[in-house]
DNA sequence: AATTGGCACTCTGTCCGTGCGAGTGCCAGG
DNA sequence: CCTGGCACTCGCACGGACAGAGTGCCAATT
């Protein structure tokens, strides 16, 4: 049992060492480091059994031991206490964020802080359109044939959709439409909108329903379409710093964030509960993410999760301050967005 | 005159080659490759001059000769023949843009489609605002002392901005603000709204005119706020293709696409003729972009260039063919968005 | 005067062979 | 179960030799 203990702790000493150092940790190297009261010897035979239990691994024979994905498993399950921020990084975090003008900006700056923060690729979602609210909905006429349907949304994100209309169209129809779409959607939850389309046909006048058909459609066809969750990313310079693994690696990664689809999927995924996620190396199941690690979480206020944020970085990261300035960030975002 | 001439041959056919192989170039691969119809000993001394007068250098003594920024410079002024787009180029172009739904995913696609043809990071400017005109203002409550400004240009960009109103607002006073905005400001260009506001303070009536006075206000900030000048970047995975000169160059440059600024400078100034400009390495006088070149076009209809689009890459780069996509990308979205 | 072939020279990149250092695994003793 | 000692294994950095590429110059040719 106390050897057990122990090896643990050695794990914990080797994962933060390497972390810090980037170099493969050697046992003699950690006796010193680390006040674990035993000989290099002992550290040794702790190691061979960590690593055959697959937690570390050495690069090639005679060189120190480096985590594997396995091993940072552990090491944030179990091992990690979670880092509180320092006083400067919470002020850095109001500083940035106050004074944003609208969604745009808040994410804007969202992306640029956790970059900063964590100097790694950051990573927000746009708020989920299907769990949003309708605060407004906006006609305008573009030309004869097509109107311009502007969705507002209750976290202030802002959707357009240009529609191609069936008919030409007058400006009091316009109006009408306008009233009738607000008064049919608004407050309403944008994932029920769907259901409320064919009531809505029925009260609307005959020369009307062609209209408000297509708007309809628009409308959901809008939240229906994943690829309209939007997502900013920042700080791929940091990216450069390391050779990300293997080389190749980097523009494989690069590529991945443009596919944002991708990225998507992870980032979205939060846990219910409120908890930071972390996918570790192969955990992600996509190619180009083997050796890359993502810590997410969900933001917005307590009762409803709005998207999802979090960085991309080398398996190789400081797991507890990062996921310390995830969470955090994320507790930010989600109070300003309640307010406005 | 007749040596002056070949000269130019020489330099061309070093530019030509090194573009595709990335060596260094030396005599005897020119003879052979390109019909000179003289022998390298012949190129050696030509090579000779072209380095005294700046055109070419040697990494090192007995390397081949690499093109200065000069060099490109010449290359591009004088040197190259515009490259027609292949006719699958003009299809992909065309079947890229088709189907756009509206102006994010033009620039979007646009994106992509420049980064794809020219394997370069490509860059597009949202269309400016201040040479948009309006089409629609929306103004809609947010909450009792809070509004949102939506501006619709005829570009179909659309632009949103919170507002803090200095007291309580109630539902008919907005009805009124929108109609009274709209009246005045629509068909405006944008760059005289701020002239326009006087006149309009004058109309209202008494008790809207601090209402009136914070919109418009809130309107003028927007458009002279030149960092809402967005920018959509995309290819950056084709920096990783190569080193990009000296280590940390791609650090460097990454940072600078992040920091939209510099490159909005760059991609900004176009040209009023409509030429594609080039700018290359220490040209862009900015510490980022030393090593690289940056080929960027206004994009518009015929009358007003409403933004630039480009791409950035090492000055190593295809200039004929990249300046060939770019022109003609151009061409395609100032088209797109004259039509919606 | 321009071009050409020849030649000596100067580099760089690469390939080996060596030695060093780090780190391990194992074993015997506490 | 821990510890110190010891032999062993590698990777890596250093250094010299070598081949190859490319140049500059010069004398000969047209």
């Amino acid at each position: 049992m106390a050897h057990d203990e122990r090896r643990l702790q050695v794990l914990r000493a080797i994962v933060q060492d390497f972390v810090s150092t980037n170099d493969p940790v050697g046992s003699k190297a950690l006796a010193e480091r680390h006040d674990l009261g035993v000989s290099p010897a002992t550290i040794r035979n702790d190691m061979a059994v960590l690593e055959e239990q697959g937690y570390i691994t050495q690069p090639h024979t005679s060189a120190g031991r480096v985590p594997t994905d396995k091993g940072y498993r552990l090491f944030v399950d179990r091992l990690s206490a979670v880092k509180p921020l320092s006083a400067a990084e919470r002020r850095a975090i109001e500083r940035f964020l106050d004074g944003a003008l609208d969604l745009h900006d808040v994410l804007n700056r969202t992306v640029r802080l956790l970059a900063q923060l964590t100097h790694q690729v950051a990573v927000v979602q746009y708020p989920t359109l299907s769990r949003s609210a309708v605060r407004h909905l906006e006609v305008v006429q573009v030309s004869s044939s097509r109107l311009l349907l502007i969705l507002i949304t209750d976290t202030g994100r802002v959707e357009q959709r240009l529609v191609d209309c069936p008919l030409d169209i007058d400006l009091d129809d316009v109006a009408d439409l306008r009233a009738l779409l607000n008064s049919a959607f608004a407050g309403a939850k944008l994932a029920d909108a769907g259901g409320k389309v064919p009531e809505l046909l029925e009260t609307a006048a005959p020369s009307l329903r062609p209209l408000v058909a297509a708007m309809s459609a628009a409308l959901v066809e809008t939240l229906v379409e994943p690829g309209e969750d939007r997502l900013v990313v920042g700080g791929t310079a940091n990216l450069a710093r390391e050779a990300m693994g293997s080389p190749g690696g980097l523009r494989a990664l690069l590529e991945a964030l443009e596919e944002q689809v991708v990225v998507l999927r992870l980032i979205g995924e939060v846990d219910a509960g409120g908890a930071v996620l972390v996918r570790i190396g192969e955990e992600n199941a996509h190619e180009a993410l083997t050796g890359a690690s993502v810590v997410s979480v969900g933001y917005g206020s307590a009762d409803r999760a709005l998207g999802g944020l979090g960085i991309v970085g080398p398996t190789r990261m400081d797991y507890p301050t990062n996921m310390a300035a995830v969470r955090a960030v994320a507790r930010y975002v989600g109070q300003i967005l309640a307010e406005s």
